[in-house]
Parts: structure tokens; C-alpha cells; sequence
DNA sequence: GCCCAGGGATGCG
DNA sequence: CGCATCCATGGG
């Protein structure tokens, strides 16, 4: 998959590791907008426009060297696919996801956004977060930027509760008061341990979201987030009826080493998708 | 009314 | 450590 920049714009020839539909629809993101063949993506106060056509994909930002590092393009998905393929479990969910990429994003909005992920559908996920964006984020025009750890501090419980986060008000208050700059940025020196025990730490993360913080925001690209779908996706795949995610993530993570997290992309939007 | 959603906190043994 | 129970809220 070759791609180059050009001005304000990335184009992509022969998107063959590349698919807008389905990198948005992976359950990793939650600020976009799709319209037919076009999208709008959003990332902390950044935002691009995705255009898809029959031979080319073209991404167009004032940031392109942001959303070059964003979708990670230097990263060679081709190879990472044909290794996979060979898992008796992955083949059929790799070919069905062909387009599928682990995105860099910020860790700061994917730690925010995870806390609401929990025990939550996707589609009050995105609402409760353009709630917090229109109401503490900054006005780009276009779209709000997501609000910065500054901003948030200034939300209450109930501003919280109002965006509709539920019983997770009172944590994401909790943990918004404790977080600093500084513990968010240290986050990207730490060991892989030392990471998942500091995030564990604050009120609303547990072993699922800490990951999924981990693999979107912090680049580990070797853990492995169970949350109810995997949960069943193994349970199938297995003939078992495990409920101890803890064991799940160390059996797969173990199974899939450098290569967990995309594998549990693969599995977690093949499934949800419908396959078996 | 029920069950489910990219689960976590708490208490108990 | 493992396990059970409770938790807001909207959609199917």
C-alpha cells in the first residue's frame, strides 16, 4: 500500500490495508461522522476528512502529519495480515476486516472515553462525548475540540451525570481531579506492568479499559482487552463458557504476543459484525 | 417487563 | 486470589 503527502492532503493508492468504514466501525474511536463515501475524524482539538473513491483514499487536514502518524501508515499491515492468516481462529475474521488499523490517538481522550466505555453501547458512548465536547471543548468552527484535562476539571458530578454517564459521574470526577499533564505524559515512559497498575489505579479503569487505553493511546500493541464480545467470541471459538476475562487476556495475549491487539480488532469487529 | 451494552467497585471467603 | 452482587441508562 503505497500513499503520499501532498499539500493539505495524504492520498492513498490501492488501499489494500486501508478502509474507512471499517477502521471507524472497530470500536476505537468514537468522535466520527460518516456520510456515504466520506467521513470526518476527529482526535482531541484535530480533525480530518476522509474521502473514499474505487481506486484511491484521500485524507484532508490542516494536520496531515498528525493523521499521518494517527492511522499509523508507515506501519506495513499487509505483513502483520499475512502472518495472522495462518491462525486457524483469525483467517476468516482477518480477510473480513482486511482494512482494519490500530490507531494512535491521544491518551488522554482515550482514557476519558474508555472510563464511559464501560458497561456502555457505542452509540450512548458517542453521545455522552460529543456532550462533554460541545459543552467544555473548545469551538473549532466545524466541530468542538475535545475538552482539554484543564476544562474538564471545571465539570461537576452533575455536569457529568447530565452528559449521561451514569453511576460513571462520580469515577470520571474522581479520576479527572487526580490526573495531572504530567501523570498522562510519564504513562508513555512506563513498562507495560507499571502502566496497567497506575491506570488501574483510578476510579473507572479496570484490567479491560486500562488496556484498551494502553493498545489505542499509549501504542502497547501486545495487550489484549476482553470486554462481552471477545468474552463470547471465545467461549465460541473454545466450545467453553469462561466468564474470567483475566484469564481470556492472558491466554490470548500469550497466544498472539506483538500482534494482540490487532488480532482482538480483527475478532472484536468480524463478530460484532455477525460472523461465526 | 426483560436483556444487553467494548465493566468496575466493593465485600466476602 | 476468585467469586457474587450492585450499579445508571437507553435501545431492542
Amino acid at each position: 500500500m503505497r500513499y503520499e503527502k501532498i499539500d493539505k492532503k495524504i492520498i492513498i493508492y490501492e488501499p489494500t490495508d486501508f478502509n474507512v468504514l471499517q477502521i471507524l466501525n472497530s470500536g476505537q474511536i468514537f468522535r466520527y461522522v460518516i456520510d456515504g463515501d466520506s467521513a470526518v475524524v476527529c482526535s482531541i482539538d484535530k480533525c480530518a476528512h476522509l474521502f473514499t473513491y474505487s481506486d484511491r483514499i484521500e485524507i484532508e487536514s490542516k494536520d496531515i502529519d498528525y493523521f499521518e502518524e494517527f492511522f499509523d501508515l508507515e506501519t506495513n499491515y499487509g505483513e502483520i495480515k499475512k502472518i495472522l492468516k495462518n491462525d486457524i481462529f483469525l483467517a476468516k475474521a482477518v480477510d473480513f476486516g482486511y482494512g482494519i488499523r490500530i490507531l494512535k490517538n491521544d491518551a488522554y481522550e482515550m482514557l476519558v472515553s474508555f472510563i464511559i466505555s464501560a458497561n456502555n453501547n457505542i452509540g450512548r458512548i458517542k453521545k455522552s462525548i460529543e456532550h462533554l465536547c460541545s459543552k467544555f471543548g473548545k469551538n473549532m468552527g466545524e466541530y468542538y475540540a475535545f475538552p482539554t484535562l484543564k476544562e474538564l476539571k471545571s465539570a461537576t458530578i452533575q455536569d457529568y451525570t447530565d452528559a449521561g454517564l451514569g453511576y460513571r459521574a462520580s469515577q470520571m470526577y474522581d479520576t479527572i481531579q487526580k490526573l495531572t499533564e504530567q501523570s498522562i505524559e510519564d504513562l508513555k515512559n512506563m513498562t507495560r506492568e507499571d502502566a496497567l497498575a497506575y491506570l488501574i489505579s483510578l476510579k473507572g479503569i479496570g484490567e479491560k479499559v486500562a488496556n484498551c487505553i494502553m493498545l489505542f493511546g499509549l501504542g502497547f500493541n501486545d495487550v489484549f482487552p476482553v470486554d462481552t464480545w471477545i468474552n463470547k467470541v471465545y467461549n465460541t471459538l473454545t466450545n467453553t463458557e469462561s466468564k474470567d476475562r483475566k484469564k481470556i487476556s492472558r491466554e490470548l495475549s500469550a497466544r498472539y504476543g506483538e500482534f494482540s491487539g490487532i488480532a482482538q480488532q480483527y475478532f472484536f469487529y468480524y463478530f460484532r459484525s455477525g460472523g461465526s
